[in-house]
DNA sequence: TATAAAAAGTACGAGATCGTACTTTTTAAG
DNA sequence: CTTAAAAAGTACGATCTCGTACTTTTTATA
């Protein structure tokens, strides 16, 4: 447990979490109980199926939140980045995690061990507020979802997630290129489809000068032709 | 706006509904400014894209919630009974329906405006926890349905929509039939498929003895049967 | 009860998607 | 730098799903 000047108020990832609003009261309990944890790349932040024994904020990296069958198939819900907060919802009646979180990228996080991170939460109706908050966006961010899996073709749901991803890295038109750390695999997960129908539309996006890309490094990424062909409802 | 002994303390519903662990307070604020509202099979409660006008707590009927994409197609997230809250979570940022809320049979619904909801929840922490509580239900069967609409094969998905209706209306093994207010099409929104896939699949399953039915008047469900064919992950 | 309209059932061809099998490229390790 | 392993790209047949067109049944209404 680290208890140092290098809490959260002074935090540099602060702006872009749910912590951002909070008082100071919040922010200081935090950063009394926080401690860092590091997740090389592949490895599981927490599982599925495992008890909840705090939530992470992530300081550096990036993580796939998903639900697999084993053996068979993962589907990726979300994919988050630097500020945010993961493995903070297993915490209801069984406190048993319903999905996994996985490092994308070597991963540097704030740990919280869930006992502290109830209590403050107990006394921190802003934190409660903001956690709230963060439910309602997951979940329209899954009716979204479910419409695009239910109803999209694989094409507009690879655009989609070029959109997505791109947002994730921050890609802007000035930006010459980026590199990602999802695999076509990654790709798949987060559309329902398999690798190798996602490797057939980038190359066919590619084609149609919508992305160009080389493996993992991607740029000149045509987010409005790509807005369009992802045909968001 | 009805203020009559007919209130929420000795609502018949309100065992099964989010009230159900509320406070003294917190239901007779509800019972004071609640007013009765009734829908036709049919009509809309709310329509995504119109303002949060206030909640619904149904008293009776069968209400589908969902999203569509205007002329195209149509995506059933959930379909509740009595008991249950609808309309609840338009309310953040924007106060706009996320969603619609569509009547399948005659309902009866107690109407709570949105300005008195608001006040009541700010002095209730217990609806506040029953909510949060909603969302975390919500939000862990919209991560269940994403998964089937991306990997169940129509079959599946179908046995599954079988079963959420049977449980619905309260089928068990003793019971000899129900009749559904649900269309082909219904069954098609809910599994993200078409109402011809389903006129088959309900053939097939018809065949092989799990279910039985005739129009919209079911009996002799093998639930077991289905659960194994649903593949539940 | 007759009649029209809506819903459901049926069959089937067109097209999309999957997944195997293979080749090529990239990445990681020695 | 070399080599092995993993990831990505490619092609294609098998399968699944969609959606049209039609018939039959059910429901609503006069």
């Amino acid at each position: 447990m680290t208890v140092n000047g290098n809490g959260c108020l002074t935090c540099k990832v602060r702006k872009s979490s749910v912590l951002e609003p909070c008082a100071i009261g919040t922010l200081s309990a935090i950063s009394t109980f926080k401690n860092s944890r590091k997740f090389e790349k592949g490895e599981f932040l927490f599982k599925e199926g495992e008890e909840v024994k705090g939530v992470f904020f992530i300081k550096k990296g990036v993580v796939k939140v998903l639900k697999e069958v084993p053996g068979y198939r993962t589907l990726i819900f979300k994919v988050c980045a630097k500020g945010e907060i993961v493995g903070h919802r297993g915490y209801d009646s069984k406190n048993i995690h319903k999905y996994s979180g996985v490092a994308l990228s070597e991963t540097e996080c704030c740990f919280v061990p869930i006992v502290f991170f109830k209590e403050i939460l107990r006394d921190s109706p802003d934190l409660e507020k903001q956690l709230m908050e963060e439910y309602l966006i997951d979940l329209e961010r899954m009716e979204q979802k479910s419409m695009s899996l239910a109803y999209k073709s694989v094409k507009e749901k690879v655009a989609e997630a070029i959109l997505l991803v791109s947002g994730v890295y921050d890609y802007h038109v000035k930006r010459r290129s980026f590199n990602i750390d999802l695999s076509r695999q990654d790709f798949a997960d987060l559309t329902g489809t398999t690798k190798e129908q996602v490797s057939a539309v980038l190359k066919e996006f590619s084609r149609d000068s919508l992305i160009r890309y080389s493996g993992k490094k991607f740029n000149f990424i045509d987010l409005d032709a790509l807005k369009s062909v992802a045909a968001t409802y």
